[in-house]
DNA sequence: CTGTTAGCGCTTTCAG
DNA sequence: CTGAAAGCGCTAACAG
C-alpha cells in the first residue's frame, strides 16, 4: 500500500514553480492578472504534485466554504427525500456543498441543529418542510436569530423576516380545489385526514373547510381526523372513527401514505372505490402508483419548488433582491380512486 | 431588524475575561487544567457575548471539522434515503456532521464527487449502495486513491484495501434462501428480475442461480430479465417477456419496486397471487405494505448495517483495528404474495 | 493552573 | 503582471 503522503501546501507549489504563493493563489482562483505563461507552468506543477488547496485555510481567509445547511425532519420521508435530492443537485450545480441534518420532530433538536449549522459557518440554511414553523413567535425566534447571520430559506413554510425567504406550494388552493372536486363528484361526507397541525396542514385544512362552506355545507358537516403512525395504525384509527360515530364517503388526506391507509380501510370494509368511497392523497409520490386502484393525488411541484428555492438563494447570496414569499400552484392528478368529473362541461 | 453583528473572536473574550486566549481555548475544549473559577467566568462571558468559535480556524488548526462525507446515487431512492437517514443520525450522535452528495449513476460524476469530498478534507467518506464498486480494478482506482488519505466505508459493497471497510447484507444468502423457498413452495419457473448488474446484484443472482442448481434445476431453466425505469415500463417489459417466449410462475425481484411492477403485471394478466404466480421483493420498504396483496420481501437490516458502519468508522478514526468486511444476515418477511411453506416440518 | 508564541495554509492589500 | 507581508481565529507546544 502506498504511503499516506504529506499534504502539499501552496508553498511547495510556489517554490517548485519559482513564483510567489500569491501567484499560485491567483491561478488557483482564476485571477485574470497572471500571464498565461506562468499560469500554465503553475497549473502543470499543481497537476504533477496532485496538490489540493486546503479548504479550511481558504475558508478561514474568505469566511466561507461554500456550504449550505439543509435541515429536514427525516430524509427517510418520501417527500423530504425528494426535496433534499433536488436541492442538493441544484446546490452542487451552483458550486455549493450540502451539509444535512435530519432533526426529527422534536423542537429542542431542531433548535440545536440550527445552532450547529451556524457554528459551522454555513453560507445559508434551508429548512425543508413545514415542521419548522412553530405557532408562536417565541418558538420561532431560533429562525429569526439565525437569519441575523445567514439567509434562511423555507421550503413549504413562511415566516416574516428580513433575511427569510419562503417558497411554498399553494396548499390552501390545492385542498380547496380537491375538496370542491369531491363535492362536485357527489361526495357529501368528506373526511380531512391529517397527521400533525403543521403550518402546511393548517392551510390544507383551511382550504378544505372553505371549500365545503362555499359548496353550501355547514360547519358541523366537516369531518376531520388526526392520525399518526404507520399505515396499520392509521387504518385502525379510521375504522374506529368510522364505526364509533361518523361514516364518510370520501377522504382527503394530507399525504399519500394516509390515503393508502384509507384505501386499505376501504378494502377491509368492502367499500367500492370510487363508487362508495373516494380518496385523494397528496404529494403524488411513488406510493400513489404502487397501490391498486392507483391513487388520485396532488402534485405539489416539489422539483420546481426546489429549483426556485436554490435560484432565490443564489440571488440572495449575490445581494440581489428576492421576493420574500413565492407560491407555486399544485396540480391535481386524477387516477382511479375518484369519480371523474368534468369541471368545464361547456367546452374549452 | 437587528444589525448583523460583527463576529466575536477569541481575543474579544480573552480581553473581557482578563485571561489569555489559551485559557479561553482551553475552556472551549473542556480542558481539565483550568481552575473552575476562571472557567466559570469565561463561560459566563462567552454566554453574554453570544460568542461562537470560528469552525474554519479550528479546522485549520486541528486538520478536521468533524465531518463525514456521504455519497449515494440518489437520496430520493427509498433504500438509500433510509440508509442516509440512519447514518446521519448515528454520525451526529457521535459528534460528526454529514456532507451529502447525490452523485447519480454516472461514473465521472461519482469520481468527481469523491474528489470534492477529499478536497473538503472530510474525516472519512461513506459510499452508500453497491453502485460504487466497479467491475474493473482500473475503474475502482478512485476509491483506492481516496483511501490513501481518509478511511472509506462501503455500505453494501466490498473492495479490498488497507483503509477500506465493507459492511454488507448477505445478499447471496438471502436470494439463495428466497429462491429455494419459491422452489419448495412449488415454483419451477422462477424469474430473477433486476435493474443493473451492480456488485450487489451479481451476488443476488449468484444466490438465485446456485439455489436453482441445488434444487435440481438445469442452467437452461434459469430465467432472468433486466429492466429499468419506472413501474409502468417494467410492467411492459415483463409483459413482452412473458408473451414472447417464457412464462414464469414466480418472480424474485432485486427490489420492491420491481416486484410491484410484477404484481401489476400479474393483475393485468389475471394471474392469481400467489396461486398462479408468487412474488418476492427486496428491501422490505414501505412499498411492500402499500400494495395489495402485500408483498413478501427481504429485510436486509438497513438500520443495523448503518449502525455497524458508523461504529466501525469511529473505531477506525480512533486508530483501533476493525474488520475489513462484515456481513449481516437478511430476514425473509412473509406476506401475501407467496405460498406459505414450513421449512422445518419436523418441529422446532 | 496560566500565558506566550509559533504555526495552520490561504487570501488579499499594497508596492513595485 | 508579480512579490512581500499582514492577517484570518484558533490550537498546542513550551515555559513559567
Amino acid at each position: 500500500m502506498a504511503e499516506k503522503e504529506k499534504q502539499q501546501t501552496i508553498y511547495d507549489i510556489s517554490s517548485r514553480a519559482g513564483v510567489s504563493i500569491a501567484t499560485v493563489s491567483r491561478v488557483l482562483n482564476g485571477s485574470p492578472k497572471v500571464s498565461s505563461k506562468t499560469k500554465e507552468r503553475v497549473l502543470q506543477i499543481i497537476e504533477e504534485c496532485g496538490y489540493e488547496p486546503n479548504a479550511f485555510a481558504r475558508g478561514l481567509g474568505t469566511g466561507s466554504m461554500r456550504t449550505i445547511g439543509i435541515l429536514c425532519a427525516d430524509v427517510a420521508d418520501l417527500y423530504l427525500a425528494n426535496a433534499v435530492s433536488f436541492l442538493e443537485r441544484e446546490l452542487r450545480l451552483n458550486g455549493f456543498d450540502t451539509v444535512l441534518n435530519c432533526t426529527g420532530y422534536d423542537y429542542e433538536t431542531k433548535v440545536q441543529c440550527m445552532r450547529m449549522m451556524e457554528s459551522r459557518r454555513v453560507d445559508a440554511v434551508i429548512l425543508v418542510g413545514s415542521q419548522y414553523i412553530e405557532s408562536t413567535a417565541k418558538r420561532n425566534r431560533y429562525i429569526i436569530e439565525a437569519s441575523r447571520n445567514i439567509p434562511v430559506m423555507l421550503l413549504n413554510g413562511y415566516l416574516k423576516g428580513d433575511n427569510i425567504y419562503g417558497n411554498l406550494s399553494d396548499d390552501y388552493q390545492a385542498f380547496y380545489d380537491a375538496a370542491s372536486r369531491l363535492y362536485k363528484s357527489g361526495c357529501r361526507r368528506i373526511l380531512f385526514l391529517y397527521r400533525e397541525k403543521t403550518y402546511s396542514c393548517r392551510l390544507k385544512q383551511q382550504g378544505y373547510s372553505d371549500a365545503l362552506r362555499d359548496c353550501g355545507l355547514l360547519p358541523e358537516q366537516e369531518l376531520s381526523l388526526q392520525s399518526n403512525g404507520k399505515i396499520e395504525q392509521i387504518k385502525k384509527n379510521l375504522t374506529a372513527y368510522y364505526r364509533e360515530k361518523h361514516s364518510f364517503d370520501s377522504v382527503l388526506a394530507g399525504d399519500d401514505e394516509l390515503a393508502i391507509a384509507a384505501l386499505k380501510f376501504a378494502g377491509e370494509q368492502k367499500l367500492a372505490i370510487p363508487e362508495e368511497i373516494s380518496l385523494i392523497g397528496c404529494n403524488n409520490s411513488v406510493l400513489s402508483i404502487c397501490c391498486s386502484p392507483e391513487l388520485s393525488s396532488i402534485d405539489n411541484k416539489c422539483e420546481m419548488l426546489c429549483i426556485n428555492t436554490v435560484t432565490s438563494l443564489m440571488r440572495v447570496l449575490e445581494g440581489q433582491s428576492v421576493s420574500h414569499k413565492t407560491m407555486l400552484l399544485s396540480e391535481y392528478i386524477e387516477r382511479n380512486t375518484t369519480r371523474h368529473i368534468n369541471l368545464y362541461p361547456s367546452g374549452s
